[in-house]
DNA sequence: TAGTGGTCTAGACCACGAA
DNA sequence: TCGTGGTCTAGACCACTAT
């Protein structure tokens, strides 16, 4: 009925937006700009708020924009290239520099599913030490590391276990604990490491300490530290998917540089 | 005004609902299992259908749901294992086994991104090559291979350009010249490879190849080939997120489970 | 208080796949 | 032809931030 199109669009409306927004933003704004609110934009361009929205969704996915409630819709700065791997990460051989800041830890027989992970039988005690990994002044990551109690070698002569006394500090328990699981995780020579990445999203726990909403999109890095020919700990890190580009340095490379990011519509 | 609900409920709605969905489909449903339709589930749980959507969206993106257009929403499979390293994916050392079908080449200059990123002046002559991974049966990856033909050793004696002579056989000419640049890029020795991993989403081209829409997230791995101290070849691969895990094999590791990608709740 | 993004609604029509 | 998910609309109210 009338309104004849220019043929037909094989592709949406909001794809099409997202299309004309990346090429906006990226031409005419700044990094940490504020681009038009949602309902000018979509009154701009003729479609419902709805739909412009769902432009805006796939451009936050691709980490092109940042929005924040009360403020409004910002450019997103180049993502953090964030290495991964056991020297950078800081274990073992000490937390180098401060790359991860141990925040709690819990100790509690392990269930099914983590004790089969641990190669142990369920309901042998595991110490799990919380972490948050800051690169640029910003949290990009949350961190497990399980530990079962058996696989942890004792320290020479400190006090293992010492219920504080000294508490009043205020200091969380569970740091200073964790902290000293770690002390003990460095004692093992670790034989190798095996590492899985793949997409999830951040439940409520992780999502808090990552400062961002529920469902935020997360990298999650599982990895398996074997020592004394024997898985020794298992480390799930959360990476921030948005903010995060994880790189694994290897062997002896020429130092080139670090691709752009954006090589990927150069075909 | 009336209707004196159980006090705040500081979680969303559509939050709530892929929780219990989530619960729902682990335990009552069995991978590749059909769910009833959004419509029929958003009257059940009483909200409307784009909320129910939300959550569903919520599970697709976990790689949870399947949702098939003209059939309905399946439970999905657990995500395929799939290693990225060069000793699996496969170069240099020969194509082994199918991981990787060449599926084109494009030889053309440079634009400034890509010359940069490859180390070389722009405009110069690149080649490349589009891949296509296979696993189980399914296309996981589709990959784009650059390589400057500056950086490309010569065959010892084949035509290098032979320009159809037995292209009567209908195959796609791209094809053959693609894997003419794999063998001359297999006489070079990798002295090093450095890897990126971040999240993307798959543009109209990817997309087809991947059979998916657009906008589908993916993981893209950047892959840097170190070769006679200079970088020999750039890749930059796009994995389906839903469907794919990347495993990073490493130093000589003593056989250990690989981990069953749902030890992340077992805190 | 005003303005922003976040959530939610109730409907509509379309594109695709199967029968 | 029918049922499915995919897209889109026009509106409403809420939560948060700045002033």
């Amino acid at each position: 009925m009338g309104t004849a199109q220019l043929a037909a669009v094989p592709e949406p409306k909001y794809w099409h937006l997202r299309t004309v927004l990346l090429r906006a933003i990226t031409s005419e704004f700044a990094t940490g700009e504020v681009i038009p609110n949602e309902r000018e934009l979509a009154a701009r361009f003729g479609v419902a708020r709805a739909t412009l929205r769902q432009a805006l969704d796939q451009l936050e996915l691709e980490g092109r924009l940042v929005r924040r409630r009360g403020i409004g819709t910002l450019v997103a700065a180049p993502r953090v290239g964030v290495p991964v791997s056991r020297r950078d990460e800081g274990w073992p051989g000490g937390n180098r520099e401060q790359v991860w800041q141990t925040v709690g830890c819990t100790v509690a027989p392990a269930g099914e599913r983590l004790a089969g992970a641990l190669g142990v039988p369920a309901g042998e005690t595991v110490h799990s030490v919380r972490r948050i990994r800051v690169a640029q002044g910003q949290i990009v990551a949350t961190e497990a590391l399980h530990v079962a109690d058996s696989a942890l070698p004792a320290l020479p002569e400190i006090r293992l276990s010492g219920a504080g006394e000294e508490a009043a500090e205020g200091a969380a328990d569970g740091e200073e604990q964790g902290r000293a699981v770690l002390r003990r995780l460095e004692r093992l020579t670790v034989d190798g490491e095996s590492r899985a990445v793949e997409l999830g999203v951040a439940e409520a726990d992780e999502a808090a300490l990552l400062q961002r909403p529920p469902g935020t999109p997360v990298l999650v890095v599982t990895t398996q530290y074997a020592a004394a020919g024997r898985l020794a700990a298992l480390a799930v890190s959360t990476y921030r998917a948005d903010t995060c580009r994880l790189t694994f340095g290897e062997t002896g490379l020429v130092e080139v540089t670090p691709v752009p990011a954006a090589v990927r519509s150069a075909s």
